[in-house]
RNA sequence: GGGCGGAUUGCAGAGUGGCCAAAUGCAUCAGACUGUAAAUCUGACGUCUCCGACUUCGGUGGUUCGAAUCCACCUCCUCCCA
């Protein structure tokens, strides 16, 4: 079979692994059992966990056993690494209903069926019954504290206070890579470039432990080019979850992707062929356009299903060409003035900033730019904020 | 446990009795220019019944004509000592 390492690296997704010529064989040569490691902090996966779960499709692709492991367990300590204040506590009921969300989005990409078929396990199985003394006698005692201070991971809480707590997390996320490995013969986990530290504690302790090979490698953090996390608005992340956020905006937030971006995502995000995507990005000019929408299209599609993704983009391109179907927004106004109207499709935060926004020409209606800030708002009339935001007012 | 310092509008960070809705930077939004991109320039950026009024500067009380600024207590945090 053809080696899943070489498409992963043609698509840019490795940034770090260990023994990585060992790895390499050993992917070529049989079905390896993998891992991945998510948070349930909440109860929709975002675009962060978005090309983690490509690069889990891609190996399953090629023949490998995915396992998804939950961190309900790790959740209850909360990850460090790169966070600048202690994270919430969770409770199990909530995480639960987490893990029951991500089994839905994630059946979408990854098969839970088959001879290799991806299998959900929780940590908390595991870690909430752990004895202490035994963990540490087990487990504590390969980890030497002066190599943990020097890991990257906890350098910013460092300066700010990190809990002992919080210290542990590593023991633990290392001590799932060996779970998984004593009982499902996991070999190899997989992680954001963030939780390399993390991730080598893992594979370090089953090779001390168990004087076995184990392996680690690490994607390539999916930052803009201007180094923010992708997926990131100011409204929030953005969410696989249809209710959170639509096909429509998820759809707009790819199309609107920076151009130095846009071969990046084709690349780590869609299943497109590598030669097509690189004659879609071929010219540095207004035919980057093309790229976008096939990016968007793409993605759309993946996440939201074929049906879905012709609507956004058809939308997209009536609101962006002139007629056709908009999006709709349903609304309760408390009156059919324009303020009204925009505050009540949540276009705006609060009557001032509408107001303010008109005064400043960023609001049209029906094509036409408004100036006057009572204007009326008829039943299917279609606003626009900037350029961007389009909607079909409908009256509920 | 002891000592120092701190908590300001999304973030960072000024402000130490009236000139403070609170400097500045970043982020954001809009306008111009464009390719639904980037860069640049302009404007906005607490709330409202918006040329005026109202509510904000960790919390609660107090001093004062007047407090983000002074005092007391409380909560949380950094750092130093143990």
């Amino acid at each position: 079979m053809a080696n899943v390492m070489d498409t992963l690296r043609a698509r840019g997704f490795v940034k770090q692994t260990v023994y990585e010529e060992d790895l390499y064989k050993l992917l070529g040569e049989e079905s390896v059992t993998f891992y991945t490691g998510y948070d349930p902090t909440a109860d929709s996966l975002h675009v962060g966990h978005f090309m983690q779960l490509i690069a889990m499709k891609h190996m399953q692709d090629a023949g490998h056993r995915p396992i998804i492991l939950i961190g309900g367990g790790t959740a209850m300590v909360g990850d460090p690494t790169g966070k600048t204040d202690m994270r919430k506590m969770m409770t199990r009921e909530t995480i639960d209903y987490h893990v029951s969300c991500f089994k839905k989005q994630m059946s979408k990409f990854i098969s839970f069926e088959g001879p290799n078929a991806a299998i959900i396990v929780n940590n908390a199985d595991w870690l909430t019954k752990l004895n202490y003394m035994d963990f540490m006698r087990d487990i504590g005692v390969h980890f030497s504290v002066n190599e943990m201070l020097r890991a990257k991971c906890f350098e910013t809480r460092l300066e700010k206070g990190l809990s002992f707590l919080e210290f542990n997390y590593m023991l633990m996320q290392g001590y799932d890579f060996l779970r998984l490995f004593n009982d499902y013969n996991c070999k190899l986990e997989l992680g954001g470039d963030d939780q390399w530290s993390n991730i080598l504690a893992g594979a370090n302790l089953i090779r001390v432990k168990e004087k076995k090979p184990a392996y680690a490698m690490t994607f390539t953090l999916l930052t803009t080019s201007e180094g923010k996390k992708m997926g990131k608005t100011e409204k929030g992340a953005v969410w696989l979850d249809e209710s959170k956020t639509s096909p429509y905006e998820f759809y707009q937030y790819w199309r609107n992707i920076a151009d130095a971006d846009t071969e990046k995502c084709l690349k780590l995000l869609t299943f497109l062929p590598l030669d097509e995507i690189a004659e879609l990005v071929k010219y540095n000019d207004e035919r980057m356009n093309r790229a976008k929408e096939a990016l968007a299209y793409e993605l759309t599609k993946l996440v939201h299903g074929k049906e879905k993704a012709d609507e956004a983009q058809s939308q997209a391109r009536a609101a962006f060409g002139g007629s056709g179907d908009m999006p709709e927004k349903h609304v309760k106004p408390e009156s059919n003035s324009i303020i009204s109207v925009l505050v009540a499709a949540g276009i705006c935060t609060s009557n001032g900033e509408a107001r303010r926004l008109i005064q400043q020409g960023g609001v049209s209606l029906n094509d036409k730019k408004i100036t006057d800030i009572n204007e009326a708002v008829n039943y299917g009339d279609v606003v626009h904020k900037g350029k961007k935001i389009h909607v079909k007012i409908i009256f509920d």
